[in-house]
DNA sequence: CATGGGATAATTGTATCCAAAATTGACAGC
DNA sequence: GCTGTCAATTTTGGATACAATTATCCCATG
């Protein structure tokens, strides 16, 4: 079966977007091997650009690859997702306190849209992306890139298991609660408050991301 | 000029190794274009390995590759320099205090063995590395891999700043001298004055990286 | 003399082909 | 029957060749 032709910049970047979405749908389960002639059959190319695609996967963290070995879905550890927890509670958090005195007006309104917008979202990757949406416009008044391209690098593992494990309707009305109650943290100056709010936010998903983890988790 | 053989498991990773090297030694100047085809020759291989040792080197933050147009050494900002120190402080922080009551006397001797071997280093590559031996072996008992991965990941661009500006003599004696006392409230179990020395020690090295890069720095 | 268009060259991206390593399977030996 | 060894096959890594894109330079034109 060839999939549809890429149409992108570069066919190693459309490649890697696609297997990217491939390997969240579960397409190839954790620990499995990707081959790449059969990946270059499937989208109708050469192996160099799919080796690039998977060299660019591997620098995420999405596969680990051995030399003449291939490539396996790597396979997140509940220690590693705890880990990660902790990790973005520090830079979320740090984030979210130097953007609570930049925002104004517009970008709370801004965060009002997003946050409307997530909640019409009806499936699981409109939900994932709407959130880290949300997220961004939350913190990005701290005008700190490199903690920004952080929190994304510290969500996608977690998110991987939050697409294939949560359905949208998981928790999803405390997920919005708390978003709201964030907004109207930030529009009080509450710092505190707004710490208090993200922490709740983020140990209610570990839960959910851990006990999705642990369920399934059979190796 | 064709530089010594390749020996190593991949191509490509040993060319990565070793552009990584040539350009911390200021082989070629930030926002100064790396051609495929001249590292080629210079090393014996063909592009293949080359292109997948930019890549690799791009996804460390080393390069800025743009499409049909080359990868250029990437410049840092010296805004982010200050905010790779703030991540800095609270990863490395977190992690000190959790391998604080790890330690055991076999662990503290290593590190003491580590200092010393530090303060023998007289180029400025081995005190780098003696440098990163020494906050490995700090951190290792908190058992964190990724916060482990991260230290790493966000000392490097830091790093490469003190390769190039810094020769072994700058502050060496603080540093030494910062080191042993952390060794000293980790022997002794007191956890904030490990995080005031660690604080101490991340804030008179980022005044002399910001002084270094602010100094050369003409863009 | 400045400026814009277009041919030419230089450079990157991709396909095809070959070499090296690993996996698989059969078979001999115990 | 199990195990170790070796050939055949599969799969990955790298080299060479070709296509697509961008940069450069020349010259016509205002």
């Amino acid at each position: 079966m060839i999939a549809t032709p890429l149409t992108a910049a570069t066919t190693a970047s459309a490649l890697a977007q696609r297997l990217r979405e491939a390997i969240d749908a579960g397409r190839w389960q954790p620990g499995e091997l990707l081959r790449q002639e059969q990946i270059a059959a499937e989208y109708g190319v050469s192996r160099i650009p799919v080796r690039e695609a998977l060299a660019q996967l591997q620098s995420e963290g999405l596969l680990e690859i051995a030399h003449y070995r291939g490539a396996r879905v790597s396979r997140p550890q509940a220690g590693e997702i705890d880990e990660l927890f902790d990790l973005r509670l520090m830079v979320e958090g740090d984030l979210l306190a130097r953007a609570l005195g930049r925002h104004d007006q517009r970008s709370l309104r801004e965060l009002v849209r997003l946050q409307d917008k997530l909640e019409d979202a009806d499936n699981r990757l409109g939900w994932i992306s709407g959130d880290i949406a949300f997220h961004e416009a939350l913190y990005g008044p701290a005008e700190r890139p490199r903690s920004l391209a952080l929190f994304r690098q510290l969500r996608a593992p977690i998110d991987r298991f939050n697409a294939q494990a949560l359905g949208p309707g998981a928790r999803k009305q405390g997920w919005a609660d708390e978003h709201r109650q964030l907004i109207a943290a930030i529009g009080a100056g509450d710092a505190s408050a707004a710490r208090a709010i993200l922490e709740q936010h983020l140990q209610a998903t570990r839960a959910v991301v851990l006990a999705a983890c642990s369920g399934e988790g059979d190796n």
